[in-house]
DNA sequence: AACAATACTTGATATAAATCAATTCGTAGA
DNA sequence: TCTACGAATTGATTTATATCAAGTATTGTT
């Protein structure tokens, strides 16, 4: 059990035993309600970097929860330009943009090796029926999303390049902490082309807004890695605040 | 029967007999169903142009659907900067922002005199336990709303002036079709000054790209009537599809 | 280990939209 | 009805970031 809580690589780890069960969906429920969730949980092989989980306009049937690696959502528009949407970490829950249309909106891939769990989302439905505090935690879960989007609809259309850099870090850097990592140091799971996208700003931008906080001693860049060395100015420069 | 179905004002009206209820949450029920609903649904006096449905970080208890006038949404960040995050017009929901918090994570108010249907979450949470089909449709306005807000992002972070201002009348449009109104001549009911906040532009540039509209032909505008001759124009102007 | 392909950085220039500024137009209040 | 204040328009100028371009570093493959 001990050794399965240290390799969230393992797909036999359940709910119960999950280091991640603080901050994913168990988190609203009993002990009791956590085994029936885990009886409709699904954990597949690990992906490897650039696999699917799932495709735009895939049949939509489940939601997937991150348990180690990293993966990013994105559409394409039609006139075929790719639109990151979002980048998931060990945890956080995807695909839940599927629900309404009985599609996925969205096209996931993995950046780095990732294991996921999969809840058949017939299934969760069926079981928040039985159980309140799912059904509400499911609401949260998208409600959360959607304040999260609009959060970085803020960031996009009031804030310029350096402040949505800043905010971007330390979203990342929350998210970190929030799995007991380094909050100061740690990986870009994604190509600046992609944090680019994602903040609305072309790779050329990112990459001399990095250089200028590294320049102004904020931060040490060495390639994906960053190093924090002034958090508190970076969220100075960042209006909107992160929990 | 008839007489309250042409009186979207009238607060007598159940949902079984709402003009909008073929667009509203009772969209996916029973007749049966419908009256358990219509028991949870409180419909107050409606709200003056100006006044507030209810403001950021109140407690969240409801969710409301526009009846009949139009609102609009807005979160106001730490540095004080206003930001409008949606439009609401007859038989849209709003508020399920506040669900994820338990507090309104925006701030709602009336355009023009408004009047909506008051849903109380709580009953509405035990009433989806209780008609799966409620529970689903519940998920499926809010998949919907982030589908949306992305949709919103992409176009603030991929598209310049006139494409963000021609899919924003194209919205517009569709939402007037939907409830049987004019695809082609509407009021808008927001200022300049909301539809630039919301479109991430200045009042400045959206008074210019209508002038530009106008002189090519696209459109007329008077004020706030938009007059729309080219529609076909106007989609190919506007590169995200709205249905 | 060498190579190709891709990712990243840095600089020069162009450009869309913001900002600043001055009227004009509407609407609400006296 | 007149007045005044906010809303909208239009023009001149500035500016942030995109685009274009060239080079360097990293990564993956044989």
């Amino acid at each position: 059990m001990v050794d399965s809580q240290q390799c969230p690589h393992d797909s036999r780890v359940s709910c119960t035993d999950c280091v991640l069960n603080s901050i994913c969906l168990p988190i609203a429920l009993e002990a009791e309600d956590i085994v029936k969730l885990d009886e409709i949980v699904a954990r597949g092989r690990p992906l490897q970097k650039g696999d699917h989980l799932y495709r735009q306009e895939d049949e939509f049937s489940s939601i997937y929860a991150v348990r180690s690696g990293s993966m990013k959502s994105y559409t394409v528009t039609d006139d075929g330009q790719e639109l990151v949407t979002g980048f998931y970490f060990p945890g956080e829950i995807l695909g839940m943009d599927g629900i309404g249309r009985n599609r996925h909106a969205s096209s996931a891939k993995a950046m780095e090796t990732v294991s996921v769990c999969e809840i058949p989302f017939d299934n969760l439905g069926a079981l928040s029926q039985k159980i309140p505090s799912l059904q509400q935690h499911c609401f949260q879960l998208m409600s959360q999303e959607i304040i999260d989007d609009r959060q970085l609809l803020a960031l996009l259309s009031k804030c310029q390049a350096e402040e949505r850099v800043a905010t971007f870090l330390l979203s990342v850097s929350a998210r970190k902490a929030r799995n007991r990592l380094s909050a100061t140091h740690f990986r870009l799971p994604m190509s600046r082309a992609d944090m680019g996208n994602y903040l609305g700003l072309t790779v050329e931008t990112i990459s001399r807004v990095l250089s200028k906080f590294q320049k102004s001693k904020l931060l040490a860049v060495d390639n994906k890695e960053i190093s924090i060395a002034d958090i508190c100015a970076l969220k100075e420069l960042s209006a909107l605040r992160f929990e």
